[in-house]
DNA sequence: TATGCTTTTGACATTCATTTTCAGTTAGTT
DNA sequence: AACTAACTGAAAATGAATGTCAAAAGCATA
């Protein structure tokens, strides 16, 4: 799983002329290491635990190409930071996103994923990804 | 109908003891003539030009009332400006953005809306409101 | 209409995430 | 080993959004 990822890492960094570097191998670790939906900050700083001199923008920058290489998927909630989550090529899951507690529940429907290629096709529309996000209050916080 | 939505802006200022202000009204104005999805500097360029007195702070406080009245929706896309799109109670609908020419085009779909209140009450979850938003090529710039 | 109290405003400063710059370092090739 | 282009880290720059605060305006009351 981690492995196959990483190869497909190195397949895109080798397609694109991109240099095999120790920061990419460790941000990729320690991404793939971490749940879901970490924000950029939070994993700089889980990095620099391990490995001070890595700076933030070589962050930024890495964590953009796992984005374009299909690993990730930044999301946009509303508290100002970019988030990654992991992606996984052919699949996708969407997010109930708790208001109270911030918690994140992940959920898939495939006739959700099919209305929207109907839709997407009755515009002559090309998708190239989606995101599905509902706000609102968990079972816990509705209390 | 825009007389309805100052209507409601009016009720929820009332409602709040907020006061009626020239700018309010003038930023209400300017915010209903205009097409979906306005990003707060394209509208704050629009107010400038017939009212310069008016300033940058006052537009963003104004849709953050609007938003909480219910008149407007914050909306992020991945071009980092929080944009707004009129809101209409007990409506709804999401978006196909193309990547290409920066379009937007709107839709509404029942089914999908139907299904969505199903997972969150599968999850115990209380929707509070949701957004989809599907990125790729208009039929346009498909070609 | 004048008074007084409170909200609102606009200019400016500030914050904070993200991007850019650039000189020094490193990967990978010859 | 030498060369070249890509990569990195630190610091500066950018840009959206928010906070500050004195002056202005709304609105209730006399």
């Amino acid at each position: 799983m981690i492995l196959e990822k990483k190869k497909i890492f190195n397949d895109f960094a080798a397609s694109k002329g991109l240099r095999s570097t120790r920061q990419r191998d460790i941000i990729l670790d320690i991404f793939l290491s971490t749940r879901q939906h970490v924000s950029v900050e939070e994993l700089y700083l889980k990095i620099k635990a391990s490995n001070p001199g890595i700076g933030h923008a070589t962050v930024y920058r890495t964590l953009k190409l796992f984005s374009e290489a299909g690993l990730a998927r930044e999301i946009l909630l509303h508290d100002g930071q970019t988030r990654y989550e992991h992606a996984v090529a052919g699949e996708h899951h969407d997010h109930l996103v708790c208001t109270g507690c911030n918690s994140i529940i992940e959920f898939e429907d495939e006739t959700i994923e099919k209305l929207q290629k109907d839709i997407a096709a009755r515009h002559g529309f090309l998708i190239k990804n989606h995101k599905l996000e509902i706000y609102g209050l968990c079972a816990a916080c509705r209390q």
